[in-house]
DNA sequence: CAAGAAATACGAATTTTTTCGTTGACTATA
DNA sequence: TATAGTCAACGAAAAAATTCGTATTTCTTG
């Protein structure tokens, strides 16, 4: 027994769970349709992938019907959290401040998100 | 002739890279050395990566020398700026107030840091 | 200068991840 | 119940990333 190992997924394996997570549980079919906005993929391709994920414990599959229905078995958050604190310790020498730092210079953040990040802060530093 | 595409660095390129970055222009040995501390790798297999980021135009070496001295050719704040991006496109939606709020929550930061991110949101505010 | 130590070059093997072709099963419907 | 459409299983191929063995070159130093 004894499956474990903080391996996080593979790029495909997160933008399939990511799919999931946005519209959530869905067939092989929408979730291949999503992928092939943003890049072609064959659909035996999307299924295979999601077989493995089934697995590996990553997704969970509803097969009692014709059309198998898939949904994450993490949570986004959990996942989350495994990535961005995997690229932590990888690039930024764990510091989460220097992270922090270069989200805010890689992208543009409204006024509305500031606040939010503001109001996060404020309440870290409450404790 | 012609290079292009924002490949993001392998795991194991990204590893060396930020050797690299922490220590300063090393050789491979160095370099080696360092990555057995997190996991034991073979001296060629160190060599070969380095040898293969060359070609890539990751690293540029100076082999004038018989102990050839590697270095990055691309900056500490681009490639993170990079891999940033390339998370938050993946994971976050492009979002780069979801990334931040997991960044605070995934590690704890000190008061002294939690300042400078202020200061930094309100620079970006002024604007 | 000879012998051993320390590096690099090179090619190939291995492993991991991604892709896809083919086959057979199920479903709806006419 | 034949037929066309949709789907999953499976195995294997292709591509990408990683690892390593061996040969060769350069350096050291006695």
């Amino acid at each position: 027994m004894a499956r474990h190992k903080t391996a996080s997924p593979t790029n495909k394996e997160l933008a399939i769970l990511c799919i999931l997570w946005n519209n959530g549980p869905s067939t092989v079919r929408q979730v291949n349709e999503e992928m092939n906005k943003r890049q072609r993929t064959g659909y035996t391709t999307t299924l295979k992938l999601m077989q493995i994920m089934t697995e590996k414990g990553i997704v969970v599959r509803d097969d009692s019907k014709f059309q198998h229905i898939y949904k994450p078995a993490i949570s986004e958050e959990k996942t989350q959290n495994q990535v961005v604190g995997d690229l932590l310790e990888k690039v930024f020498s764990g510091s989460a401040e220097k992270l922090v730092m270069r989200a805010l210079s890689a992208k543009k953040v409204s006024a509305k998100e500031l606040s939010k990040i503001k109001k996060m802060i404020a309440k870290i530093e409450e404790k």
